[in-house]
DNA sequence: CGTTTTTGACCCGCGC
DNA sequence: GCGCGGGTCAAAAACG
């Protein structure tokens, strides 16, 4: 897992309101810019049918507070401050690998079978401490040639590399 | 040697 | 109240 300096940063919610990066060589490139908000059901959207991908952007606005980090199994009132606006995006990708590089560095910490389908889901967070960013990586179980990655949360560091 | 992966167990919210 | 499903933690192994 070392940073081979990929292209600059991927970050899709950073890069809807940044560059549109000129930079379209890798299979992970695709137009973020053009994202739509769906603020409706988590539904997904083909938005290039050609390049075989398709995302979802999805912004949740704080109260559901999901956020128990939980280091004592005693204190949780998970009420008062609503913080942070929760930020899902959601990938799909036409892909044989899973652990896309995308400039940052994931620690995987679960991996769970989702029923109803015989591919495992693998649960990945942000190495650097004090970023709250989650990723969910899981194979389409209709085409396991596509990988759904779903992103949660934003990087609140500067990339590794 | 430090960090990540792995795997099972645990926990929590929700439906019945 | 219990069971199910999904999500997370945590200890030990694996890996560079």
């Amino acid at each position: 897992m070392s940073c081979t300096n990929k292209m600059t940063e991927r970050n899709p919610i950073a890069a809807n309101s940044s560059s549109p990066d000129s930079d379209f060589s890798n299979q992970w490139c695709l137009e973020l810019s053009d994202y739509m908000n769906l603020d409706d059901h988590n539904q997904w959207l083909q938005i290039d049918p050609t390049i075989e991908q398709s995302f979802v952007y999805q912004a949740n606005e704080a109260g559901g507070s999901h956020i128990n980090e939980g280091s004592s199994s005693s204190t949780r009132d998970t009420n008062t401050t609503t913080m942070s606006v929760k930020e899902r995006v959601a990938f799909k990708t036409k892909s044989e690998i899973e652990v896309l590089d995308d400039g940052y560095r994931w620690r995987k910490y679960g991996k769970k079978m989702v029923k109803n389908s015989p591919n495992p889901r693998n649960y990945y967070r942000c190495s650097v401490e004090g970023c709250p960013v989650k990723k969910r990586v899981e194979r389409d179980k209709d085409d396991i040639k596509y990988v759904i990655t779903t992103y949660e949360g934003m990087h609140t560091h500067p990339n590794s590399c």
